[in-house]
RNA sequence: GCGAGGAUGGCGGAAUUGGUAGACGCGCCAGACUUAGGAUCUGGUGUCUUUGACGUGCGGGUUCAAGUCCCGCUCCUCGCACCA
């Protein structure tokens, strides 16, 4: 386990002559195995003496080398972890790997190029090995006998199965969707892939390509997904998420073709039906071809063809021009009779509403701008208190509150964002579906979520395509559906899987024809929306999760990670518990009860660290230099957890050299006569240092804040190297100090606080030990400091017993000689006094003679 | 443009409810021990014109007292950005 040149135990000799000194490359090792061997993180999951503590950190891709920012995510959540164990939980700290994804495939396909076999299976796992040996050295308590790893069937069976469930429920769809298609390799590229509207391999311009692909239906749940009141998570991810789900409220509106076909708008501001000059239809809408003029339209066609070339995203990087083109058709205004234009844009998109708008460009900048750009008729339904706009010299749209004008039965009516103008407009509503015109609506900007992946590496969808039955799902007990691994990687980048032709034959399950099975795998998010529950049973063959497990061990009760997984895979994560919840696998329908985003460690450049910009920090070095539990230590000393920043060495000298102190103060022996009588101050101010620091340190755990946690230790161990003497080293006091200093320092640098447990005589691991409780009556302190200021300005100290009136603090103050100088010939008007803390005294200058 | 967070010594960063700004560490300076020191230990270290004054991005305000509260700005980071 242990490649760091393990030394043997020192049995050296020399022990006596020269104080034994810090070696990590000794201790950390021999302390790993020790662990080990003992079993010592193996979690007992039925063992409910305990409450149990569910930590769970994002588990991490293969990339195959730990940097410094695995040990930033990785290091102070095992220390927070350990915490909890030491406050008497049963915590379960797992981790695994997010083995599926295309940087294994990519690799594979390289090496295809230059004429060798590497499979990505292969690669995959001699990589989990290394970085499982990695993880061993930090010295973190995962259990790995937990260990998930998502691209062995044992595991992606499971996805399966699920995709099955949600088959049968309608959970699971097939619908037309746009992909990227690159037109040079001839495959499919995901949307990282695509770098400005190019491949990122063959540089060729990315094509949007319509093909039927299988959607996850989480907008049935997107209501529920708004619901965040039980969960305590970082409002700012709170609000992410709520704004991709975007939820607007508002009415769908039918105006009519001249030929009477119906065209279906969405609105969330119906008040403004009777400003509607125009309707605009996203250039892929169905109706386009019908209401198209034959003088348009060759016109119309260049434009949905020029349209059809460019992603959303190119849309937008080309700014916001508004460009059109008019059809030469005609619709209705259902509200006024009024005959209005029908033109095609692309800032109307197919994919959000209706794919179509009623434009009112009065009220909105979009269609403002569309109708200045186009000499379009503007017309104000809705006037500003006081004010009396007009269309044709309006410079912006209004937007605000206001009252309902040149809207026939509506005129006068108040519309906007308060109570009375939401009144207006829900009675709007309410009129138009009395009418027969329209009826409420709500949209959301979140779309069915697109699980198909035209790719190799990932979860084959167990589906079936039969020319009799149709769509057949793979019966659950022939799953798993493996992947073939014997596959050859073409250098084009097109899955394996469309040509391997015993894969691709199977035999339908429901007339016993031939049927041909999907090609498609599975987005890798799908691995991770469900992972947490694996770890409970990870081997297990007979379900997807352990229903008794499950329900003691989840949710989650804390889940660390950075905030680049703030929206998808937590809001992946949250419709999938809700899925396992409605199919009866588990109780609850959220999954992590606390989240906390740790920063990003940035390379020292300032830069976001990238195998590219060469900025990686390998921590590997520091280790073998300084030791795990100095790169721990340092990791969590640098900041706030939360704040990340960019990688900076240097800092590791101070917390090496603490560690070396630490190691002193308990090994090396203390100087002086032990028969010196030791004075109770001192034995009091130590005993006041030691249970300070238990204060500090366990509120700073609890609030993730690792920085203050260990500054305060090394507090601590400046007071204990200050008192440390032949004689205090008999005492009880110090005894206690040695005890609490070592059990606080165990979650931060678990090796070090190990060796020197064992040092101070105890026979088992600090890392059973309970947390130590803070003594009240030891921080109580006889004198008590006062700061002395004059007209708010600081002009002395003063001692007084803690117990002294205010009178006499008053007193001892304004006799300190160099406030009593500034008091002196003026008049003092105010005095105030902060108990235990400082004295005030408001003077009016003296007047000047 | 909208939303959120931030700005404190040469550097990373500390500062309950407003109550001694700069904890802890890096770096730097001086000293001790040393053949040596990039090891270790001790002391010092916000700035300046140093009996004092000034200092937490800038300008105002509230208060006996403001890094902290209020008003108005600047800059930085992150997220969203034609979503009807």
């Amino acid at each position: 386990m242990d490649n760091t040149s393990p030394a043997p135990p020192e049995a050296g000799p020399r022990r006596e002559r020269r104080p034994e000194r810090y070696d990590p490359q000794a201790i950390e090792p021999r302390w790993r195995h020790a662990w080990a061997e003992q079993g010592l993180y193996r979690v007992d999951l039925e063992d409910d003496a305990r409450p149990k503590y569910y930590f769970l950190t994002m588990y991490p891709y293969p990339s195959g080398d730990l940097h410094v920012g695995h040990w930033y995510a990785e290091a102070p959540a095992d220390a927070a972890a350990r915490y909890r164990r030491m406050n008497g939980y049963n915590v379960l700290f797992p981790m695994g790997f997010d083995a599926f994804g295309l940087p294994a495939e990519n690799a594979a396909i390289r090496a295809a190029r230059e004429g060798e076999q590497v499979h990505p299976a292969t690669l995959t796992y001699e990589r989990i090995g290394r970085m499982v040996t990695q993880f061993e050295q930090m010295g973190a308590m995962f259990d790995w006998s937990k260990k998930v790893v998502t691209c062995d069937p044992v595991y992606y069976r499971w996805n399966q199965w699920l995709f099955v469930k949600m088959f049968e429920r309608g959970l699971a769809y097939r619908k037309e969707s746009y992909v990227n298609w690159d037109p040079v390799d001839q495959t499919v590229l995901a949307n990282e892939q695509v770098i400005d509207g190019r491949g990122d391999r063959s540089g060729a311009l990315v094509e949007r390509r319509l093909m039927p692909q299988w959607h996850f239906k989480i907008t049935a749940y997107a209501d529920e997904l708004l619901d965040f009141s039980t969960l305590d998570w970082p409002e700012k991810v709170k609000t992410m998420q709520t704004n991709w789900i975007g939820r607007s409220e508002g009415a769908e509106v039918v105006f009519r073709t001249e030929s009477g076909e119906p065209i279906t708008v969405f609105t969330t501001r119906p008040d403004t039906l009777w400003g509607a000059t125009f309707v605009v239809l996203a250039p892929e809408h169905p109706l386009v071809e019908r209401v198209t003029s034959a003088s348009q339209r060759a016109e119309v066609e260049a434009y949905v063809v020029a349209a059809a070339a460019k992603s959303e995203i190119d849309r937008q990087a080309e700014g916001r021009e508004k460009t059109g083109v008019f059809t030469g058709g005609h619709a209705v205004n259902p509200v006024n009779g009024e005959r209005v234009q029908i033109w095609i844009a692309d800032y109307v998109l197919m994919t959000y509403g209706t794919g179509s708008i009623m434009a009112v460009p009065a009220h909105d900048e979009r269609d403002l701008q569309f109708a200045r750009t186009f000499g379009l008729p503007v017309r104000v339904v809705v006037q500003p208190p006081g004010a009396s706009l007009e269309g044709d010299t309006l410079a912006e749209a209004y937007t605000g509150d206001g009252v309902m004008v040149n809207s026939g039965r509506f005129d006068g009516t108040p519309t906007g964002k308060g109570e009375e103008g939401e009144r207006g407009i829900a009675s709007v509503i309410a009129w138009l579906e009395e009418e027969g015109l329209g009826e409420r609506k709500v949209t959301y900007r979140l779309r069915d979520w697109l699980i198909s992946r035209q790719r190799y590496w990932g979860t084959p969808i167990p589906m079936l395509y039969c020319d009799a039955c149709g769509i057949v799902p793979v019966p659950l007990d022939q799953l798993p559906v493996e992947l073939p691994s014997d596959v050859a990687f073409m250098p084009t980048g097109q899955s394996p899987l469309t040509t391997h032709e015993p894969f691709l034959h199977a035999r339908c399950p429901a007339c016993g024809g031939p049927a041909r099975r999907e090609t498609d795998t599975m987005d890798g998010f799908m691995d991770s929306s469900w992972y947490w529950f694996r770890y409970l049973s990870p081997e297990l063959t007979s379900a997807a999760v352990d229903k008794e497990l499950v329900g003691r061990w989840t949710p989650v009760d804390m889940y660390t990670g950075g905030v680049e997984h703030s929206i998808l895979h937590l809001l992946y994560a949250r419709f999938f518990t809700k899925v396992l919840r409605d199919l009866g696998l588990v109780d609850h329908g959220e999954p992590f009860q606390r989240l906390f985003n740790q920063g990003m460690i940035l390379g020292e450049d300032n830069e976001k660290m990238s195998k590219s910009r060469g900025n990686v920090v390998n921590p590997d070095h520091l280790v073998s230099e300084y030791g795990a539990d100095a790169v721990r230590t340092y990791l969590m000393f640098i900041g706030p957890w939360d704040q990340g920043g960019p990688w900076n060495f240097q800092g590791i000298e101070g917390v090496a050299r603490f560690l070396n102190r630490v190691w002193g103060l308990i090994v090396d022996a203390p100087a002086g006569d032990p028969a010196v009588k030791v004075d109770e101050h001192v034995t009091r101010d130590l005993r006041r240092a030691v249970h300070t620091a238990i204060r500090e340190i366990s509120e700073d755990f609890e609030g993730f804040r690792f920085n203050t946690a260990v500054a305060e230790l090394m507090t601590l161990q400046n007071a204990m190297s200050k008192a440390k003497s032949a004689s205090l080293a008999l005492t009880p006091g110090w005894e206690e100090a040695c005890r609490v200093l070592v059990t606080l320092l165990a979650p931060i640098a678990p090796h070090l606080a190990e060796e020197l447990w064992q040092r101070l005589g105890h026979a088992t691991s600090v890392h059973l030990e309970s947390w130590p409780e803070v003594d009240e009556s030891a921080l109580t302190r006889d004198e008590v400091r006062y700061a002395v200021q004059v007209n708010g300005k600081l002009r002395g100290e003063v001692e007084v017993p803690a117990d002294a009136q205010e009178a006499s603090v008053l007193s001892a103050a304004k006799a300190v000689p160099n406030v009593a100088k500034h008091l002196d010939g003026a008049e003092l008007v105010r005095e105030i006094v902060v108990p235990g803390k400082l004295v005030n005294l408001v003077v009016k200058p003296a007047a000047r003679a």
